[in-house]
DNA sequence: TAGAATATCGTACATTTGTACAACTTGTCA
DNA sequence: TGACAAGTTGTACAAATGTACGATATTCTA
């Protein structure tokens, strides 16, 4: 089995590699269109940070014209997997509960959302 | 109003913060002694971060006997806020509901948690 | 088929981060 | 009161991060 751990994604390589996820496959300029109007960096930025993530395992790409349209290497469920243990650890000493707190406090979720997830758990 | 804004946390600083205000006032030994075992970084590391903390804002400190005793700063309600947006923004695009899901799907909370959130929503 | 677009690649570079040693300072206790 | 133990400070330094320019390569198009 593959269990090389992959190198840590820094803030801005794990905004782009949603990106990704989202587009599902992409090149360069599908990502920089998708960019948030208020997150301005530069084409040649964005490349740099694709070529990163490619090169530490999170994605692969195939040539299409001139172009190389990235796609997942690894399942998105396990980065966001890590990525939130890692986060809960940081800031909550791995405890959920006080980061579910926070969101249900501030309006972030409301009763729907509720019921949803009372949905899930229950399953 | 002070409205400076303050510079962002690294992980590793996240980390040692959250320490802080766990004991509330705490000394570098005090914080070096609340590590987890697993986490071995040595005294002066964690000095360095205890300083740079300060450097940001994040902590102030005064003094006892020849030891500083740190202690928050700035609320750590604000910072929390800040993080966790930051948090979601990177990984959800912003959204909580993925990472509600996420942590229910995980056995990271359960109908119990559940229902204490129910009760904070409807409040 | 030559030039215009459009891409990638190599490279750069200032900061920040993670980690820590060595030297200096200062309460404290015998 | 003088030495010691515990602290702090200055400094260091490699690696990671954020950001991007310029050169080169490739596809389209007139």
């Amino acid at each position: 089995m593959t269990r090389r751990k992959l190198a840590a994604l820094s803030p801005s390589e794990t905004e782009i590699l949603r990106l990704v996820w989202k587009l599902d496959k992409a090149t360069v300029q599908d990502v920089c269109n998708k960019l948030p109007a208020k997150r301005k960096i530069a084409y040649a930025t964005v490349q740099t940070l694709l070529r990163r993530l490619e090169k530490k395992g999170y994605l692969k790409h195939r040539i299409r014209g001139k172009a190389h349209v990235f796609f997942a290497a690894v399942k998105s469920e396990k980065v966001i997997k890590r990525s939130v243990n890692d986060f809960l650890d940081k800031l909550f000493g791995g405890d959920p509960v006080p980061l579910m707190q926070y969101l249900a406090e501030h309006g972030k979720i409301d009763a729907d959302d509720i019921e949803k997830l009372k949905r899930l758990v229950s399953k």
